[in-house]
RNA sequence: GUGGGCAUAGCUCAGUUGGUUAGAGCGCAUGGUUGUGGUCCAUGAGGUCGCCGGUUCAAAUCCGGCUGUCCACCCCA
């Protein structure tokens, strides 16, 4: 007699998964995300959740610390050293995948990408170390076209929106306007500043003007003005002259407030007031060099934020000597998706596919049922058969608890008609097998008709 | 990586100033005869009270360590 040793279940924290019934809307999701996409032409790519470790760490930064790397558990001689690592956004891979095949792509390349990313945080609400993105980049040789920088964030409205998401809010900048002001102003820790600028809505302006004094080395004065750029924020193109009323001089800063203008007028026809100039908006990543965006749920301000992107003047530099700016924006679906299942908001789906449920009865041949299923299966129905000529009450509740809307009870006798049964009303009718149609009231073919 | 809270049934949680056999709701299983689910009723299964050590006649309860988890910071989708 072994003591039967019980492993306690539990899914790894950061790594989330759903119930069935959460995760088949997560799937409709992804198709639309999909779909929409694929209505502005971008193609779809799916390089490997693997790359080798300098093609990671090549875009520099601090982010090593959050790579898992791969080993094999029983690793030979010399193999202890990993060599590949889990990406740890699309971004970097795209950047391998755009220098690698550079000859056989047609530019400006314009991809999606849907898949999952890992980070070795630690885990928290809204922060995961494996999850979805969705992003969208254009690819370009030498230039890429400043219309990007406004289509890209109007197709991912469209997205959120076709989601059922309106209640969000784009907050875009310009790192040439951040850039170019702080230069004018003559501060010279200018990464250190930015950094500390994105703090904006986390600690407000006081902190921030404290810790541009503290941290960055910054005088008083000027860590003012710093504050006072980054308190411009407009729906329109205002944010403009305000700058301009600042008085500071910079070519890199006029550049900067004509790229974001353009962007936001085009923006302003296209959405209701969702996209925002706000001038607080830096990003982390120190490769953004024009145009940044950051998406947050606005019922949920202090939640983390959930888009993400930004243009970049050189993609590829460490992997081919060929000039390839790009500009790409991400969704956080994870990020988004686990918020909205957590405050209720998801309406949970079925529970499976099925739309019909063919009983076994006891004591007719089980070849019936099985026919009857395939002859269903056929018309283009999810057709299940009871596994065993069970009691039927018990095939009732079997179809009940997994929310099959409709049930089919097989002829008993040759030449009989079969009877359908929608669970949600109780009504029963007779009906071939060729005549019988959903009646409408049953949820779930519905819904999976109206995805697919 | 730094700092703080929490850890009792599958889930959400009770459990008095340490005291004998640790409870509830939900969920799960079976039954309430014959070929019809949901509601209701009855019965039942299920816990090394996270792990290790200490104090005590006695620990789910007090103390220490470990692990896990959640939150804040860092950073970020």
């Amino acid at each position: 007699m072994s003591a039967k040793k019980t492993i306690k279940p539990r899914a790894i924290s950061g790594f989330p998964e759903w119930l069935p019934e959460i995760r088949i809307v997560e799937q409709q999701w992804m198709n639309e995300i999909r779909r929409i996409f694929e209505s502005y032409g971008f193609c779809s790519i799916d390089p490997p959740s693997v790359e080798d470790i300098d093609v990671l760490t090549s875009k520099g930064g601090d982010t090593d610390k959050e790579i898992y790397a791969l080993r094999r558990l029983q690793a030979e001689d010399g193999g202890d050293e990993a060599r590949v690592a889990l990406h740890y956004d699309l971004t970097v891979p795209l950047a391998r995948y755009v220098a690698q095949h550079f000859n056989d792509l047609a530019f400006p390349f314009k991809r999606y990408q849907i898949q999952r990313a890992w980070r070795g945080e630690r885990p928290q609400e809204g922060r995961f170390r494996e999850f979805y993105q969705c992003d969208i980049d254009v690819v370009d040789v030498d230039n890429v076209a400043l219309d990007f920088d406004a289509e890209l964030p109007a197709v991912i409205l469209e997205v959120l929106a076709s989601l059922g998401l309106d209640r969000v809010s784009m907050h875009i900048n310009n790192r040439k306007i951040l850039q170019g002001f702080y230069e004018g102003l003559g501060i010279e820790n200018v990464v250190e500043t930015i950094r500390v600028v994105d703090k904006m809505d986390k600690i407000g302006p006081e902190g921030v003007a404290k810790m541009l004094v503290d941290d960055a080395g910054i005088d008083a004065a000027t860590a003012q003005r710093c504050v006072e750029l980054a308190s411009i924020r407009s729906t329109d193109t205002s944010f403009a002259e305000r700058v301009r009323a600042l008085d500071v001089k910079s070519e890199l800063l006029d550049e900067g407030l004509d790229e974001l203008t353009f962007v936001l007028e085009h923006l302003a026809s296209v959405t209701q007031e969702q996209a925002v100039a706000d001038l607080a908006i830096a990003r982390g990543f120190d490769y953004y060099t024009g145009t940044v965006y950051e998406g947050k749920l606005i019922d949920y301000p202090d939640y983390p934020s959930i888009l993400s992107g930004g243009r970049y003047d050189d993609l590829v530099g460490s992997f081919l000597r060929r000039r390839l700016p790009g500009v790409g924006l991400s969704i956080g679906l994870t990020r988004i998706f686990a918020k909205l299942v957590k405050e209720g908001q998801i309406q949970p789906g079925p529970k499976c596919p099925t739309d019909v449920l063919v009983v076994q009865l006891p004591g007719v041949d089980r070849a019936v049922a099985r026919d009857t299923g395939r002859h269903l299966r056929r018309r283009g129905f999810n057709v299940e058969v009871y596994h065993e000529a069970k009691k039927v009450g018990a095939q009732m509740k079997y179809a009940d608890r997994k929310g099959i809307p409709y049930v089919c009870f097989p002829p008993g006798e040759p030449g009989a008609l079969p009877e359908f049964k929608d669970m949600q009303s109780g009504e029963q009718t007779s009906v071939s097998l060729d005549a019988w149609s959903p009646s409408g009231s049953g949820g779930t073919f519905k819904a999976r008709t109206v995805s697919a």
